[in-house]
DNA sequence: TATGGTACTAACAAAATTGTAAGTAATGGG
DNA sequence: CCCATTACTTACAATTTTGTTAGTACCATA
């Protein structure tokens, strides 16, 4: 993983920062590069190992790892092995992480939103 | 700033992921450090550099800069400078930031029960 | 002339995240 | 025995973000 240091200004005031504000926690939760994209692939089902890598274009099979585990720990998904072989591995959401549905299509919402004003502003200053 | 590279892996993925989902994109908008924390300090109103400073423990002035800068440039904030000796600068909230606020305490509530649902899971381990 | 206050910048260093490339394990089928 | 399949690891390198320290400009005041 590129472990951590435990006592590094940066993780003291990450950590800091997630306890003093609860909107901070809850974006560094799911603030990982691939995270928001596995999650969404996950709204509406089960989905294998393979299927995620497939359905997320650019992701490597490393990153895809690191990212579920993190989310496994976080317990935004859940893993499902089955003892077989080759193998096959499962992924869901979990209650706490369906309770985020909701949230992503308002900011993804707000996106648009924005979005819209940033080509203006381009036109604004074109003109 | 450091400078990112136009070209990188890196900044293609982020880049692309940003115009695959559109809550990713609203998520990269407010993810920096300390992004959150200084547009929650500016929801009641307008504050001075130095007042950011003194009211978000641990920033330093490089990183407080490097982040009004990019809220800027994002029009998350606008920067109104008066023409004073010693310098006197204010930041504001914009229209499409305090858009943002119900979503901060949304985001909170679900921090609450995550952080409560942590706690749960540790104690079981524990028994 | 020296000092203080304010909002910054610049040069550098450390830390963290992300990407690349090459493996591994297990077993069924040819 | 060799290969294919699947879900990973591992070692390393590049990139990006964050932090440290020491400046700068400006003018009023002592």
């Amino acid at each position: 993983m590129g472990r951590r240091k435990e006592n590094s200004t940066n993780s003291l005031n990450e950590k800091n920062i997630m306890e003093a504000c609860d909107s901070v926690y809850s974006i560094c939760k799911i603030g990982g590069r691939w995270k928001m994209l596995i999650l969404c692939e996950l709204k509406d089902g089960k989905l294998r190992f393979g299927e995620l890598r497939k359905n997320i274009p650019g992701i490597t099979e490393r990153m895809l790892t690191l990212q579920l585990r993190e989310l496994e720990k976080d317990m935004l998904v859940s893993r499902i092995v089955y003892p077989e072989i080759p193998p096959r591995v499962e992924y869901e959401l979990t209650p706490i992480s369906r309770q985020l549905i909701p949230i992503w299509s308002v900011l993804g919402d707000w996106a648009k939103e924005h979005k819209q004003l940033v080509i203006q502003q381009l036109k604004e200053v074109a003109v």
